[in-house]
DNA sequence: CCAAAAGTGTTGGCGTTACACCCATGG
DNA sequence: CCATGGGTGTAACGCCAACACTTTTGG
């Protein structure tokens, strides 16, 4: 084949949620172009993966995390948005639980921390497109999925719940209408467990239903109250 | 750069709605690899375009059409999806009017016809996933948004954007609440024409309001009825 | 026994659905 | 004047949003 070869990459924006915010993971550029500033994570796509198989690597070893939901978000190939030459980059967003250990940088990261999603500093190349893109991608699946339920580590409890949907929503829910609708969802399943932590009565502990971990509601949406 | 280099093409799913039915362009390929077969109108993307441009230049090849609804669907990059080697596509879709002249082949298409969308024949490469993942997107979108108005030809009747939202619904609606609720959008506004065609009262005619050509609905859905 | 968070039901209002008849035209 | 599709309003229902107190534990 003859036909011009472009370079593909895959960037990836993980989404955790810290600090009461919504708060994505960025390093730091050790080599030019745009050497020290904050980027997203990502690389080269390998000849003989997949482009979700790249980005699941890049996640691994940026942050040594499996299993995290990840979800393509969005193509970039403007033919200018790389310096050295022609690059394309399919963006995935991930959404991992706010506890986890610190990230270890590598590669071509000097510095891997999580920054406020929604003002995240000056970014290398479109970098702040693709986390802008993210970011209300995720907003708008909050609205009709149970994609938020990922932000959480097992067992969790409700009040954990609906903590992750209010940040995202960025507004208080009812706390009696908030059970009600996610347990009619039967996204997740209660487990005998409780937790006890405080001075006060324990919670319920849940777990994500093994039948439906990514409910998308087909009709109506989840949270118009 | 020593990146390994990847061939990209971006694939379009042409949607019309035709015969009673969701219909998608399909070409049949001049040249292997898989010659003969029907296959998604697509191909290289340039050294100096996007790839919203690479897109709407296909197109413009393939039909003709130019200001169409366009909209990046899904990139895929399985790392065997081409014979010839590492090809990832990333595909479009379109919203084209029922009623457009015929389509003329060329380029590595011997044919350009449109096939039942829901049904289609077998398919080159994994266009045939490119076509189920683009109809149930469509189909999605249909229950949030005017995307669907983009099949019509302005000037059209109110008859005409119900029918169309019957066809990608796959059920009937009422007439009534249908009207209200398109109307109550705003997103078509009233010309002072009327379309007068056989034995009865005639139509009146609308266009796309300039202000909110593609309206997603932020809270609740279209069609719940 | 007090503080602190978990857990639980009911009601009013509003938005959606269901539904049938008159209008304007061409032949 | 008849056939054909265009155009219109209301009432019942069901779902959603609003709302406050009891339970359980630790100290």
């Amino acid at each position: 084949m003859k036909q011009p070869r472009i370079a593909v990459t895959v960037d990836l924006v993980v989404f955790t949620i810290r600090d009461e915010g919504l708060q994505t993971l960025l390093v730091r550029r050790r080599n030019e172009p745009h050497k020290g500033k904050w980027a997203l994570p990502g690389g080269f796509v390998e000849p003989l993966e997949s482009l979700e198989e790249a980005a699941r690597r890049e996640l691994r070893e940026e942050t040594g995390l499996t299993d995290v939901y990840l979800e393509q978000l969005y193509t970039f190939g403007s033919p200018r948005r790389d310096p050295r030459g022609r690059v394309i980059t399919v963006a995935y967003f991930a959404c991992v639980p706010g506890d986890l250990a610190a990230v270890r940088a590598g590669g071509d990261a000097v510095d891997a921390t999580f920054h406020d999603a929604r003002h995240p500093p000056r970014l290398a190349f479109d970098h702040e497109d693709i986390v802008r893109r993210a970011a209300d991608r995720l907003r708008t699946k909050t609205e009709y999925s149970t994609v938020p339920l990922r932000f959480l580590r097992e067992p969790f409890t409700l009040r954990e719940v609906q903590d992750v949907y209010e940040v995202l929503l960025g507004r208080p829910l009812d706390k009696r209408n908030f059970r009600k609708k996610m347990l009619a969802l039967e996204a997740i399943e209660e487990t005998n467990g409780m937790r006890r932590d405080g001075a006060h009565r324990p919670a319920r502990l849940f777990r994500l239903s093994a039948s439906r971990p990514y409910l998308l509601k087909e009709r109506g949406i989840l949270f118009p109250f």
